[in-house]
This record gives C-alpha cells, sequence and structure tokens, in this order.
DNA sequence: CCGATTTCAGTAAGACTGATATTA
DNA sequence: CTAATATCAGTCATACTGAAATCG
C-alpha cells in the first residue's frame, strides 16, 4: 500500500477546510506562504553551504557591504534585519567566529558596538552573491515583473498586519536613510 | 537624533540591493515571504493564545477533526503537515501534555501509533477555529477572490521549488485520499 | 536619574542527525 | 532478511524574557 507519491498536501487540506469551515481562502494563504518559506529558505541555504553561510548570515554581510566602510551598529543592523536584539548578538557572534566580521567599538558613541566587514567576509559575501544571482534565488522562471507582482500582493499582506509600507512608488525615492550610522573606524 | 518612525525596511533593502545587484525583484520575493510569515504567525499566535495552542498545534488539532474517529497515525500527520518525523513527536507530546489528544496503538499494525482526539481536544480546536475564523486569520481586508489570487501565486512558487501542485482545477476534484488510515479504536 | 545599547543567563519550540526497539 | 514506524539522545539556530553593565 504505497501511497500516492505526490500529493499537494496544501490543495488537500484547503479542500477539507472549505467542506467544513468559513475562510477557506483565507486558511489557504496562511499555509501557502509558512510552506514557501520552508522551501525557500531551504533552497537558499542549499546554494550558500559552500560559502558557510546560513540566509540569515548572507543578509546581514550583504547590508554590510552596502554602506561606505562596511560596518553597522549591532542595533542598526537588528532594525534592518527586523529581528530581536539578542539574536543579533548570537547571530554577529556566529560571523564573528567565522572571521567574516569583526567587533569594532563606535567612535562616536561608547554604548554601542560596529560589525566591521573583514576582507574574507567581503570576498564570501561577493562569491555568495554571485552564487545566488546566477541561480536567481532559486526563482529562475519567474520574470522580473512576475516577480514584482508577488511582492506588490505581500506587501498589501505586510500592510495589513500593520508592517509599515511604502506606497506603491509612482517614481518617489526614498533619500533619508542616513541615520548617523555608517562611520566606521577609518 | 530620533530615526524615522516608521521605515519599510523591505523596499530600502531593495533599493539598495538594486543599486549594487541584479535579480533584486527575485530578492524582494523572499525577503517579502520571510517577513509576511513572520508577521502572519505572530498574529495568529496571538489568536491562539487564549486557548494556549500555537498555530502548529491548532494544524495538527485541525486535521484530526477532518477525520471521521477524529485519529491519524503520526506517520501521516507528519506527512499532511510536511514536518520532520521527530517534530511530530514533541508536537503530539505537547497536545498529550494539554490533554488535548491522546495516544492509542494502531489496531492493524502495531508498529504504529494514533493520536485520538479527546473531547477537550475537540472543544479547544472548535473555539480556536471560531476565534480564527471571526478574524479571518488576520487577512480581514482580504477578499476571497484577492486571497485566491495571492494563493495561486505562491503556488507557481511552490511547483517551481519542486513542490507537487495541484493544476489549476478547472473542475478535477481529488477523490484518493483514501491511504489505509483513519481507522480508530472505535 | 533616565534611557539607549549590548550582553548574558535561561527557557522554549523547532529542525535536524544518528541510533534503536519494534513490527510488517 | 529488509523496510517501515516511532522514539530517544543530542546538536544547532532562533526567539524570547529578565537582568545587568556601560554609557549618553
Amino acid at each position: 500500500m504505497d501511497r500516492d507519491p505526490a500529493v499537494d498536501q496544501l490543495a488537500l487540506a484547503h479542500q477539507q477546510w472549505a467542506e467544513h469551515h468559513e475562510a477557506a481562502e483565507h486558511m489557504s494563504v496562511i499555509t501557502s506562504v509558512v510552506r514557501v518559506q520552508q522551501l525557500l529558505l531551504a533552497r537558499l541555504n542549499a546554494l550558500l553551504a559552500p560559502f558557510e553561510l546560513s540566509f540569515a548570515r548572507y543578509e546581514a554581510l550583504s547590508l554590510l557591504s552596502f554602506t561606505r566602510h562596511g560596518a553597522l551598529s549591532l542595533g542598526t543592523l537588528g532594525e534592518r534585519l527586523m529581528v530581536h536584539p539578542t539574536s543579533i548578538t548570537s547571530l554577529i557572534d556566529g560571523l564573528e567566529a567565522q572571521g567574516l566580521v569583526v567587533r569594532v567599538p563606535h567612535p562616536a558613541d561608547r554604548r554601542r558596538t560596529l560589525a566591521q566587514l573583514t576582507e574574507q567576509g567581503r570576498a564570501c559575501c561577493r562569491e555568495a552573491t554571485r552564487a545566488l544571482v546566477d541561480a536567481r534565488f532559486g526563482l529562475t522562471g519567474f520574470a522580473p515583473e512576475d516577480a514584482q507582482r508577488i511582492v506588490a500582493d505581500l506587501a498589501r499582506v505586510r500592510a495589513e498586519l500593520g508592517d509599515p509600507v511604502e506606497a506603491p512608488l509612482d517614481g518617489a525615492l526614498i533619500g533619508s536613510h542616513a541615520d548617523g550610522d555608517d562611520h566606521a573606524s577609518g
């Protein structure tokens, strides 16, 4: 008695839900989002495995690489990544143990600590980025317009849940991201 | 120097990414999915907190409630929820400690164990369902058609990542979910 | 003194690997 | 015998709470 080799478990759950309750479509949004995140992160972590990076660590490296001196305070990093302060501490612990970043004191505020990219960290980020971009983040089959539509739909969900969402820009760009960070050791 | 009170961190990341690399739209799909799942689960877990349920536990109860006798083997449950076998063991451990399910031996296969809803489990699931449905799973602002479009888009992503995805059904329903489970104690 | 920043100790749920007992 | 099922032991990354040290 072998089971069906490939059953769409989400469609099955939707069908069962619709037979018993209301709001089946809303429930399906949840299960779809959870499942897609599960699959996407598995794919990305596989792509990043050769570099001994998780996607979370890659995101941090990437943010650092965008700054003028390759450094951000832990607080700013946590804000950008939208994670708990203690999570940033352990995330940077890991990257520091790998030699990809170092902690340096903030020159102007001795309460703060900067995470500073090392040369090795820069190189690692560069190569990992190439791997991800070449694989189109696991979304090879999607044209940029397809991706944009999904992002727009999910932005509506974020807005519904209280996340700050930029108005669907008709040309208005943000230019106010100088929050006093990004001055490194020098 | 207070920061902007509400900045769309995802839009900011997208902008920075687009300035430096390709595939910015694909990257944005990832960050959007991760963020939406984070926000959605936080909302759902808050809605379920009065019942001392997490969404994961609720999903298990819900699946059990759909069966004829309120019981499924742990293996089938894990397959439906798409989680690791050892995760099912600990999930059922928790539900059993709460008195919402009990483990009973499978009548026809002594290797298997059935998770069986208790009366308390049924009641808890019923009330939790009402709370979730009343709140439309945190998606009050979405009409069923909106939700359907999002689900369809995410189904394309799942297909792209190798998940079994039911063909966009034009009337074809699945009727083959009798996999030998669902016979309970009696 | 108050508040911001980071860290630490501890808890908890979750995802894994590898091994094991039991049974088909 | 092999394969399936569930569990256990242990590891790991994460997410939190509460407290502390340091500093603006």
